[in-house]
RNA sequence: GGAGAGGUGGCCGAGUGGUUGAAGGCGCAGCACUGGAAAUGCUGUAUAGGGGCAACUUUAUCGAGGGUUCGAAUCCCUCCCUCUCCGCCA
């Protein structure tokens, strides 16, 4: 959510902002409510200050002898209804306005800060840094793809999924379904090393907690909704987590605050037909360890580049090669102000694919969810950041491309040794 | 799901229509006392919005929403949540 204040006093700024994002817009009318609703807000408590006064004179009359039907206090009544009445009717249209301005304004995506490169598209995106060598096919060497090794090993069963749910969901079995689990105990175990608090949060979210983090109301078509509740399936472990703190305020001097939490995902990714739709890359249903960070405004600079890097350790840490790029304003998120994705090496698919997306949010969602420090007398917005850390799934995907050996076994990286309880994965 | 009790400030807790944003206590901060501390004393200590350079001022908020009233934490209605007992259950 932005700020009213600043659509009041300078709309020239937001428009110019979200122009940075491709979005041509009029704010004028908009920020005609917001100045028709303050002097609204004027009047009534204006109105309600003399009622207030009435109300007391009555009590002193009352109390100093004067009979509650006597001609002064039946005066001054009269007086007070007709206050009322007038109240009423400002009130109404006040909310009325309110309720305009808070939607419209709740559909603005942040303004992008001001570090974020300029770019229309994904293809304006910056390459910040590579790591690893990226694993290339040998002369006569033929590189799987991941589903077609989790195929062959029977990792997976994706027939089968559709029979129990439907299409673009998975059944990780055997060795398959122990990588994954223990992918996640080592990542959590890396984080939490590290001084992250770890989280296990619901994964059903209401809708106040979808829009406190910035996917509702614009997108509620991406989320499943349990028809018969106001809940919903959490399309990321970000939306619980930021409400864990709603409506707070928290002493300056716990921040940072720094949680790490795992949990499964569940998207619709409308709109994808036909993409990714073998193996793990793109399901509605997968499972992320999500590392997240409120924290003071004057630190958030540094948090974002402390939070990407320990997305990065995990790669690093599994020795699966991979590039940093820094998304252009035509290409973050509606919540966000500045991202950097890491992109995995695929070597079956001989191609980088997104496997975390690290962001500052500035006060954006704080904002919307009321979470504010205290720092001596006064209180301010937080700031909050989030990161993959990382999507399981694909890391699965990753590992398996990446430690393809001649003999049709995969090599697993030593970090994940102690977790998996072996080396290697698909010999007999 | 059934029956009962209850939701007040950071916490505990008083408050059943009148000047109550709310007694008292705890906690916290400042000051005094002290060589230093403890103890003690004094003062201060909610959030959000509006106006004002500021001092300050004003409105709203006692789970949420509506109603009665000149006036509501207090009365009425609806909803939500918590606790206890019973039922069911991983």
């Amino acid at each position: 959510m932005l700020d009213q204040r600043l659509l009041r006093d300078n709309p020239e700024l937001i428009s110019q902002q979200l122009g940075r994002r491709g979005m041509a817009l009029d704010l004028t009318k908009l920020q005609l409510i917001a100045k028709q609703e303050r002097d609204l807000q004027e009047q009534r408590s204006n109105l309600q200050a003399e009622g207030n006064r009435i109300g007391k004179e009555v009590g002193g009359l009352i109390q100093g002898g004067e009979a509650s039907n006597g001609p002064a206090v039946q005066g001054l009544r009269d007086q007070g209804n007709r206050i009322k009445q007038q109240v009423s009717v400002l009130e109404e249209e006040e909310k009325e306005l309110q309720a305009k301005l808070r939607d419209q304004l709740a559909a603005l995506p942040n303004l992008p800060s001001p570090d974020a490169p300029d770019g229309k598209s994904e293809a304006d995106n910056v390459e910040i840094k590579t790591w690893g060598s990226p694993r290339l096919a040998a002369s006569g060497e033929t590189l799987e793809e991941h589903w077609q090794i989790a195929e062959r090993l029977g990792l997976f069963e994706t027939e089968r999924s559709v029979r129990i749910a439907q299409s673009r969901f998975v059944t990780l079995m055997g060795q398959g379904a122990r990588l994954e689990r223990s992918l996640i105990n080592f990542m959590l175990d890396l984080h939490t090393g590290k001084g992250y608090r770890e989280v296990l949060p619901p994964i059903l979210v209401n809708s106040a907690s979808l829009t406190g983090s910035g996917q509702l109301p614009k997108f509620a078509e991406e989320s499943f909704r349990c028809a018969d509740d106001d809940l919903w399936l959490t399309p990321t472990a970000e939306v619980p987590v930021t409400s864990l703190h709603r409506d707070e305020v928290i002493p300056a001097d716990q921040l940072p605050l720094r949680y790490v939490a795992y949990s499964p995902c569940f998207r619709r990714e409308a709109g994808s037909y036909g993409r990714d739709t073998r193996g793990l890359i793109r399901l509605h249903q997968f499972n992320k360890v999500e590392l997240y960070w409120f924290c003071h405004p004057d630190h958030s600079r540094e948090a974002h580049q402390q939070i990407t890097a320990d997305a990065e350790a995990v790669l690093e840490a599994l020795e699966l090669p991979y590039r940093k790029i820094e998304l252009c304003t035509g290409d973050i998120g509606f919540s966000a102000a500045r991202t950097y994705d890491l992109e995995v090496w695929l070597p079956g698919a001989g191609a980088y694919r997104e496997i975390s997306s690290c962001s500052t949010c500035g006060d954006f969602q704080a904002r919307r969810s009321a979470i504010r420090l205290k720092d001596g007398k006064g209180t301010q917005l937080v700031h909050t950041l989030n990161g993959s850390g990382l999507a399981v799934g694909r890391t699965m995907a990753a590992l398996l491309e990446t430690g393809q050996q001649a003999d049709g076994s995969i090599k697993l990286p030593a970090a994940l040794v102690p977790y998996f309880g072996s080396d290697t994965i698909g010999l007999a």
